[in-house]
DNA sequence: CCTCTTTCTTATCTTTTGTTAACTCATACA
DNA sequence: TGTATGAGTTAACAAAAGATAAGAAAGAGG
């Protein structure tokens, strides 16, 4: 295994036993993606949890012929492919490499066996679960109270260096919005400020 | 405890052992609350869980002035209050009762007791938190890939009684519009069909 | 270094939404 | 019974977003 995403997965996961964090690295496979490549696609028909030790990924889905961004996944965060793992049906959305991306990756049904042995692991598994959970609901929140003018200064505040590394339109559809009306959005941002 | 809520609570957690689901229950307190009463509210600092035996409840969240619907949660399924749960933060949420409803309440204390000693119970807890996983996501990719429109086509389509029991105007913020346009979008629905 | 392709911007037009206010209607209650 | 209160509808206007198309800018690949 990698020496650094080894140390890197331990630091992420701090809240574990290095021994317990390791019996999860041990089970996974580093793997690398150029920019654009697909991690995992829509009807893949296996479960799987991943870490990224480093890069960019962008999940979307498509409906009709446009596609929609649904989350960016940053170094350090965890993904797996949900409807897989949660509804066992084939996945409906696609995991991209947006940058070069080292990811660590890990068949669920291992880790499912790994969960039911380790007491310890188990906990994390709510832990980690929640604190996404948590997230959507923020995540949620923001689109029912707040104009796409508002999501898009809000994202400007909370994760700027999101708009430098990820083209326009991919943050337009994050945003629930076209690209058109973004680039509109920011020049009303230049000529105000 | 009261009968009906029993049955009704072991038929729910059908997957569980009867036994397990007793284990709740015994530590359950029952409730009850006329339309419009607060259920949990904000600032709230105690962590609990409740599974709704009869009624509807309102969960909303204040911006300023106005009030935003964040979730309704109806007949037979269960509600936390979040922050507290998960962030251990005091609670931005209010929930409130539409209609006379009945509740099952634990404290999420006690809870985690039952589920540090009871394995079953544990992989339940994850369970349940999955699935309202899922079903967050779901609805994040409504807000992101449909109009106010459309979502308000799939609530007639997934959810048509709803719009009987719930006042017009936390049915539009629900669906992040105005009361008003949600008149208007009715009145084209009206005229179109 | 130049060309081809894609992204971003800008413009125009249409549709939708927000805001405010007036009006109707039902309901509660004094 | 009359009156107040709040919900829903409608109207009028302003602001914003969608759709389409054309032009500018930036990147990719030869």
């Amino acid at each position: 295994m990698h020496s650094p995403v080894v140390e890197q997965f331990l630091e992420r996961f701090s809240f574990l036993r290095p021994e317990d964090a390791m019996q999860v690295l041990e089970k996974g496979t580093y793997k690398v993606f150029k920019p654009g490549e697909l991690i995992i696609g829509e009807g893949d028909r296996t479960k799987r949890f991943g870490f990224v030790e480093e890069g960019l990924i962008r999940i979307f889905f498509y409906k009709g012929e446009s596609d929609y961004t649904f989350e960016f996944i940053d170094k350090n965060e965890v993904f797996g492919n949900l409807e897989m793992i949660l509804a066992n049906k084939p996945c409906k959305r696609n995991y991209e490499s947006v940058e070069p991306t080292t990811v660590l990756m890990v068949d669920y049904h291992v880790m499912e066996v790994l969960f039911a042995q380790n007491r310890r692991l188990e906990e994390a598994r709510v832990r980690v679960l929640e604190t996404n959970f948590y997230e959507l609901v923020l995540q949620l929140e923001k689109y029912i109270s707040l104009t796409p003018e508002e999501r898009y200064r809000h994202l400007l505040d909370t994760r700027p260096n999101l708009l430098n590394r990820v083209p326009q339109k991919y943050i337009a559809t994050y945003l629930g919005v076209t690209p058109v009306s973004l680039s509109r959005i920011r020049k009303r941002f230049r000529v105000e400020k």
